[in-house]
RNA sequence: GCCCGGGUGGUGAAACCGGUAGACACAUCGGACUUAAAAUCCGAAGGCGCGAGCCGUGCGGGUUCGAAUCCCGCCCCGGGCACCA
């Protein structure tokens, strides 16, 4: 690799800085500092997704996703902001945990080696850490207060065990969240997920649907990560519909549709297998088809009950229902591609106007009904395909003529003075399961007593301290490795003092990084999970930046979590995060890294040799932050020469007055770089820094110092230590980020006063002149058809009309 | 299937609100310096054409004096959701 050996040493100049910062805690609060919120400005808390410190180390992406964040930071730091910028190991859960049984090394050992390479890998690449604040999750110190808040959810009601059916991992031996299947497969092994009835403990985070949708109204996050949040949450609006059940006296089933005005057009229902009343409505003749079908459905996996693609299956239950609508009785079947964890769990099967119900319709020969006209076609003409439109409805007795819109409504309306229907919303969101039969997890504070029932472990008790056992790989019994050991799990109830078992489930590691940016300020407090004075200080969040891969999980379960302590009064805000920015991925190639393509990058290779400033600049050089940029290892000598030439270009400048194209080019990249630090449009702010280098130096001039010293402050965010040494060497004492200032510019200097005109002939460029800024349309006429090409293009022919931008350009029209 | 984001030189990309397409870089080529190389500095460069010029932002239409940008219809890539009733 080529190397300038002249003047600046990266490494050299980096690790003095880094010294010198941890000495005179230029980056750190004591806890009286952080009270006091440093006292020169208004608090500004600087999240970033703490990492999951793995074994491979800091990646390229952890690093991409910090950097774009410490920028920010140290802008508003600039800016005269108290920056509080903390960072801490979220370091429980499966991940962890299977890579310790895969090395055999026991995850008590091998987390606290990852914490401590993470904590010097992220010190080497300079971010400005507040390390006297940091945060890991496995510390007793910590999952005291994890527990702490398991109970308080308890305590409210919120958090409740039930029996349902849940998603088990067969890989990974435990239950998982819905948030953790993603298309039916475990998020971290990929193995089929089945469905189990289990009792689990839950989070009615189904509670706060409406309120976690409501609030993206009005939250500054990214649009796309707002999107998929509401994706998620998935309200229907509809109606919940009864069907009386022939022949069952007051049994009926009810469905819910978000298309009551099809209701003329439902010709049969269907339940899930799963569905309870099948065993009570299944006629005799019918019974043994309905239970051969539901025990051959229960056997299958998720991956192949949601399969879309497969013919659809199922059994008529023999049992017939009134649709309310029409009078008519209409048979009642079961089948898989009706889920019981949806809406009611049945529905009513409208098959002219929906797809799925048309071709179940169609391979059991059910009668299909069309009730709705599109804008343009015959109703009369037979269907190859559902159509699920909205329309005019047909059909459909005194509703006929009516469009779908007001036919919802009064279909529903009709039906609800008859009580067999009422409004209804559903959500795609499940309540999140929470316990996992898994070990490296925070146990779960409940205890079991034969004569008590359940009870939480008293407050005063925590943490309940995850024991270290040897034996801790999971197994497919459906209990954690904690079940096997007695003497950790048998203890005194504090209700009657006889023998308890403790609950040998953990959590979630979800939970654990639901209130983890709660945790940061009061880090170390013995006496309470979040300090009431410095959580109204720094909360919520200022600014937090972080990958979309989270917008439903840690997102969203940290929203609830505030939500829940807010109303009980823990604290006074309820969305945790003010403004949410989400960065985009670094690929290699064109492709994720990944260690199966072997395109990973391994940072701390650049970092020596570039030094940490380069690598810095060079990732947010490569993209727009936002969405994210491919890793090509040539393009680092760029930003590294440019960081080079900034150093001789400030070294060499002398004192003198400013060219006054040089302050205008100065005043210009000032308001650009300002701009694109708040929007962080990084790549095009260090674009105009270059650009700026490049008339600084234009020709080989000797710069002025006028010109480099606000330099040196726009480029600090990006290269900090590049910047203090700089900073030092023109003389000026104590840290740049707390000496200096973001510099200003003025607007009007900002521009030139020359700018180049564009001549348009027909909206074809035929000239280019310098005009003064501000001139006329008509000075600007005249000039352009003083140019002899425009001449040539006009060939004689009236002007017709004119158009002109002004600064910008003059458009003649001919012919 | 539904909902997003994207498609611009050899490459990464830029382009405010519809107004010079390709800023800034990488790689390339040429030059200076050097015994030589590296480093550094200066310069060239979308394609076609000797040139005036013509063509050019995934494809096909449209609106407009003027379209990478707006509208309609497609194709491809990436992400999210998905028998959600």
């Amino acid at each position: 690799m080529n190397h300038r050996t002249d003047s600046y040493f990266p490494a050299e100049v980096e690790r003095k800085w880094q010294a010198r910062w941890d000495e005179e805690g230029t980056n750190t609060y004591t806890d009286a500092e952080l009270r006091s919120t440093g006292g020169n400005g208004e608090p500004f808390f600087n999240l970033m997704m703490f990492p999951y410190p793995s074994a491979e180390g800091l990646h390229v992406g952890n690093i991409y996703a910090f950097t774009g964040a410490d920028i920010y930071g140290r802008y508003q730091r600039l800016r005269g902001r108290d920056v509080f910028e903390p960072i801490g190991f979220d370091a429980f859960g499966i991940h962890s945990e299977n890579f310790a049984l895969k090395v055999g090394t026991h995850p008590m050992e091998l987390i606290p080696r990852n914490v401590e390479r993470f904590t010097r890998q992220l010190r080497r690449v300079g971010f400005m850490y507040d390390w006297n604040h940091q945060v890991d999750t496995t510390t007793p110190d910590y999952y005291r207060w994890t527990q702490w808040l398991f109970l308080q959810l308890y305590k409210a009601g919120i958090a409740v065990k039930k029996e349902a059916p849940v998603n088990w991992c067969p890989g990974c031996n435990t239950v998982l969240a819905n948030e953790q299947v993603i298309a039916g497969e475990c998020e971290r092994c990929g193995s089929a997920v089945e469905l189990r009835n289990l009792s689990q403990w839950f989070f009615r985070i189904t509670d706060y649907a409406e309120r976690l949708l409501a609030n993206l109204d009005w939250l500054d996050w990214s649009d796309t990560t707002k999107r998929m949040q509401a994706n998620w949450i998935g309200r229907s609006d509809g109606a919940e519909v009864s069907f009386p059940v022939v022949g069952h006296g007051e049994s009926s089933v009810r469905v819910f549709t978000t298309r009551p005005d099809t209701l003329f057009g439902a010709t049969y229902m269907v339940l899930a297998p799963e569905h309870p009343l099948v065993e009570t409505i299944a006629a005799p003749a019918h019974a043994d088809a309905v239970e051969r079908y539901r025990a051959a459905v229960a056997a299958t996996d998720l991956v192949n009950r949601k399969k879309t693609d497969k013919e659809k299956t199922g059994v008529d239950t023999g049992a017939r229902a009134l649709n309310p609508a029409t009078g008519e009785e209409i048979p009642i079947w079961i089948a898989d591609y009706v889920l019981m964890e949806y809406g009611t769990g049945a529905i009513m099967a409208v098959p002219a106007h929906d797809q799925r119900d048309f071709e179940f319709a169609r391979k059991f020969e059910l009668p299909i009904r069309r009730v709705i006209a599109g804008a343009d076609d015959a109703p009369d003409t037979p269907l190859d395909e559902a159509y699920s439109g909205e329309g005019t409805l047909v059909n459909s007795g005194r509703f006929d003529g009516m469009d779908s819109e007001e036919a919802k409504r009064e279909v529903t309306a009709t039906l609800e003075e008859r009580g067999l229907a009422s409004v209804k919303v559903n959500y795609r969101l499940h309540d999140w399961c929470i316990s996992r039969q898994r070990y490296w997890g925070p146990p779960i504070p409940i205890l079991y007593c034969d004569s008590c029932g359940a009870l939480p472990v008293p407050e005063e008790q925590l943490p309940v301290i995850l024991p270290r056992i040897a034996d801790y790989k999971p197994d497919a019994s459906g209990v954690s490795p904690l079940a096997r050991h007695s003497e950790w799990y048998l203890t005194e109830c504090p209700g009657c003092g006889e023998e308890a078992r403790r609950e040998t489930d953990v959590s979630d590691t979800f939970l654990d990084s639901s209130w983890y940016f709660l945790r940061y300020p009061s880090a170390g407090n013995e006496e309470l999970p979040f300090d009431p004075q410095l959580t109204r200080q720094w909360l919520p969040v200022d600014m937090y930046i972080g990958g979309n891969e989270h917008a439903v999980l840690h997102l969203l379960y940290s929203r609830f979590i505030t939500m829940v302590l807010k109303d009980l009064g823990h604290i006074d805000f309820e969305e945790p995060f003010a403004r949410f920015r989400a960065h985009g991925l670094i690929v290699k190639d064109g492709t994720k890294m990944s260690k199966s393509r072997g395109n990973v990058v391994v940072p701390d290779e650049y970092i020596e040799e570039y030094g940490a400033d380069t690598f810095r600049t060079y990732l947010m050089f490569i993209g727009p932050y936002q969405e994210g940029g491919d890793f090509r290892e040539a393009g680092i000598t760029g930003p590294y020469n440019f960081l080079n030439r900034l150093w001789d270009a400030v070294l060499s400048a002398e004192e003198r007055p400013l060219d006054a194209e040089v302050e205008q080019k100065l005043h210009a990249t000032i308001k650009k770089c300002t701009e694109d630090l708040e929007a962080l449009s990084y790549n095009t702010a260090i674009a105009a820094m270059m650009e700026y280098l490049n008339v600084v130096r234009a020709g080989g001039r000797v710069p002025e110092l006028a010109a480099v010293e606000p330099f040196v402050v726009m480029v600090a965010p990006f290269a900090p230590h590049l910047a203090e040494e700089l900073w030092e060497r023109l003389g000026r004492s104590g840290s740049i980020f707390d000496a200096a200032e973001w510099p200003s510019f003025d607007p009007a200097k900002a521009i030139a006063d020359e700018v180049e005109f564009v001549v348009q002939v027909n909206g074809k460029l035929r000239a280019r002149m310098p005009m003064a800024r501000g001139i006329t349309e008509q000075d600007a006429r005249t000039a352009a058809l003083d140019d002899p090409n425009v001449q040539r293009f006009i060939e004689g022919k009236p002007v017709r009309k004119t158009i002109f931008v002004p600064d910008r350009l003059v458009n003649l029209v001919v012919g």
